[in-house]
DNA sequence: GATGAATGAGCTTTCATTCAT
DNA sequence: GATGAATGAAAGCTCATTCAT
């Protein structure tokens, strides 16, 4: 599984052979076909590895009662712990989200994993702190966003510095709230 | 061209066959290869043209004497028009722009394209008006914002309206802006 | 056709394409096919055409009235001169007599030709001249030796004088002659 | 390898396809290539094994301390030996060693080979007892003549015989031995 | 009559998958 | 249970040949 990860997050699904992923993990070929049934199967128990991994990330102490400001900012920072500790899982989630190989099962664990981010932003429209648009394309800006950032940063263009990411994760929040007198 | 394009953007490129391509240009498999060396080329001048019609989309009519609101909005409209018309020659650059099939005259073609942007947000930094952070960030999160949202109105989860979109764009406004009593 | 002599003997009949053909010789490819009916037959013409051209080369001038050891001088200086000056015709007769596209006619006329030397092998057998063996035997033994020089000063190991032309005549004229007290 | 001899021998290089030889050696086509990078490859370990064959039937038992007259014969008869034994090895030889497949190290390898004849010549045209000429040009002599005498057996021009070969073995030896009074 | 763009059969090569060991 | 050599379908690509211009 680690090798496959580490395979597909730095050259892609089709790019990658299951003999060299047998390779990297010093194990025969044909093992690996005693633990899933073909390369897809493979590709979709890595993606849907990450996207737990990533939705426990998010979601564990998660301020429940905490304000819409806080919570954004649990959400925020804890993305950006998964994506410098787990770089190739955030790599991997973000450039294979909308592969052909993945299953209906991977999409719908990625919707899922989406819920609470939605609901997040739904309960912040309700209580007028969030501004009024969808709660997907919220998540687009959001998400997208910091997606994009850590693209730049695995890409070296963007040094990674705990002021930048105060300042991105505040460029985000004035994103999605309301503004008084706005 | 515009059959590689459908099927670049729709499946990839290395799922993507040059036969497809033939199939759906209704040409014969070797007449491709008398325009292009090769499939990896076909994709390059595929990339390249693309880069080249975003780029001119976004620049064309570009308010140089207005301020940084106006010419803000005119750079996402743009974006949303071009978008919008050119559906698959937008996702195929999202979704190939780190494509290792990509040679460096394309990398290069897409960072000049960049440079546009990388100016406006140096300008706007300069006299004040857009918030302090490198202008690749800014960059990050205002395309990579618009990015995920067109992904999403691609996939069917939002429905694209005026409103929407005005919603959005001052979003994305409110990310960069430097914010008064901030 | 000389653009074809050119590139058959250079890279061979299968490397060489019949768009190089047509460019060498400055026409459209679809023009050689008004001439030949396919590749392998303007080959086959080819390849005829220096049987014809070395079978003349030989036989004129051939003195039928002089001795075994002056018409042996004469066949031989005139392969020499033959592959001085007709160098690829020579060489293309030589690399391409066993070639697969050859038609029975192409044998045939390559056949005839070397019925010449075999009568002149014969004729001089009968006469005590020439060692008792069988035609061929002597003539591939000539013809082989004369073909394996060409071949080596072609490709540079040998450098071409008279001198060491009248030495090979002289060796192969000793390999074929009846030896008194032998 | 027996297989791609047989094709290689028989049709020559370009003409044979890869799944010919796969079928030929009743081996999937894949399988060619786990032991070799490619065609090219395969032609060129084929060829080295033929030289080193033919090196090692020549050099056996090369009575090192005999007269040039049976050194000469040693040699001979080796290689017809050789070309009887080994007959398509023998042809492969002869008719690719000027083919453009072969790599630099094939080449370097017939050259050495080529030494081993070259040396003999040097020596016996020192002692006088070998014509005064180039030792390619020797070479070119005796291997040329032998090389068309074998092919002409194999195209079943002449019948082999032991008298057939003793005689031309004499040719040979009368074409580069010096003759007194000569 | 000459052209050369278009063709597609057929080549070399790759790689997901199998299965005898 | 693990292996990795063997497989062959399918890919990218070439080029002899055709035919509308």
């Amino acid at each position: 599984m680690s090798a496959a990860l580490e395979l597909f997050a730095e050259q892609g699904f089709e790019t990658t052979t299951v003999p060299m992923i047998a390779d990297k993990a010093v194990v025969g070929a044909g093992t690996i076909y005693r633990y899933f049934t073909n390369k897809e199967a493979l590709g979709n128990a890595l993606f849907q590895d990450c996207v737990r991994q990533f939705s426990e990330a998010i979601q564990r102490g998660y301020p429940a009662e905490g304000n819409a400001r806080e919570q954004f900012r649990h959400i925020f920072c804890r993305m950006v712990e998964f994506a410098k500790e787990q770089e190739r899982a955030f790599y991997l989630l973000e450039t294979h989200r909308h592969a052909r190989y993945l299953s209906e099962e991977s999409h719908e664990l990625f919707r899922e994993m989406m819920d609470f981010l939605r609901a997040y932003f739904r309960a912040g429209r309700e209580q007028g702190t969030i501004r009024s648009m969808p709660s997907d394309a919220l998540i687009a800006i959001v998400y997208g966003a910091f997606a994009a950032l850590y693209k730049a940063i695995r890409a070296g263009k963007i040094q990674e510095t705990p002021d930048l990411i105060d300042s991105v994760e505040q460029a985000c929040w004035d994103a999605v709230r309301v503004h008084p007198h706005g």
